[in-house]
DNA sequence: TGAATTCCAAGTTAAATACTCGGGATTGTG
DNA sequence: CACAATCCCGAGTATTTAACTTGGAATTCA
């Protein structure tokens, strides 16, 4: 029931650009020295995203990725759902490839991955980046922890 | 984000026994053919369950497998815990084995998973196997489908 | 006694995950 | 204009995990 890395890298990429994007673009370089991730793989991890168009590229020299919308209009949900398929936790309850079971009327641990399936999307799809950005500000006042580089 | 086969087909043998075992065991065979997974196999998931105190086995000729607690004791948590180890989305938040990260006190996308991780324990920890049992009955006079093959 | 069962510890195979690699295209800067 | 910094793309690989399989010992009812 754990999440992939690209769902859990995707996540801290998009705060980070969240949190430190504004109108200049941030590089995968800059992305991947803060968050310990290598430009290699987070390459993997944004192309789709901006193919869902949750981030802009900037080509060239000084390029780099921006929110393609502002951070209160992405949520948790956009990116998970964009990198790892689907949250639910059985393919019979997965509502992206429909992979309904034969005996879906009648089936009772199906009913409970629904419950599950969908107690994860409320939480997922309540909460934007701009929440990720406004708890992480409150936390940051609260620690005595200054270092931005453990702290980001 | 997917469980294993381990917690599906675990429950789905669990419920199996709530629902057909009473006094006499249920033998792994016949299980086996109702759910279509091999003995042993079921053998595998069984086992943990066994310790986890939610079985108790027969040994020998016309032994067999049966509910070590009333069904209405038995929550879909203790055994997909018991099998999946945990439904965190993330180490970090992860209660069995203590890998606490680093800057927990400051982590944003932590807070998130904590958040994902009690609505699915709260999901499964309020359903029981007595109400999965209630659900099939319920299901099952409302379907035309009479075949206990597709419908157990 | 022997068939039906649980019990146990490995071994094996297949699939998914988690990356890496090589090279092309684009563009700002010196 | 050259060139470094970037994005872009399609493979390739290596590691880990999942999903079983296998073989055999121990137990017990008929």
């Amino acid at each position: 029931m754990k999440l992939s890395t690209k769902g859990r890298y995707g996540l801290k990429a998009m705060f980070d650009l969240a949190l430190l994007g504004g109108e200049i673009p941030v590089s995968l370089t800059a992305i991947s020295e803060r968050q310990h991730i290598t430009v290699n793989y987070l390459e993997q991890l944004i192309a789709p995203l901006r193919k869902a168009g949750l981030v802009k590229s900037v080509r060239g020299a000084q390029g780099g990725y921006l929110l393609a919308k502002p951070a209160s209009e992405i949520t948790v949900a956009d990116i998970l759902f964009t990198l790892e398929g689907s949250l639910a936790p059985s393919d019979c309850v997965n509502d992206q490839h429909e992979e309904s079971c034969t005996n879906a009327d009648c089936c009772v641990t199906r009913m409970i991955y629904e419950k599950m399936r969908d107690s994860i999307n409320d939480v997922v799809k309540s909460i934007t980046l701009q929440d990720m950005v406004d708890d992480h500000i409150q936390l940051k006042s609260k620690t005595k922890n200054t270092n931005d580089m453990f702290c980001l």
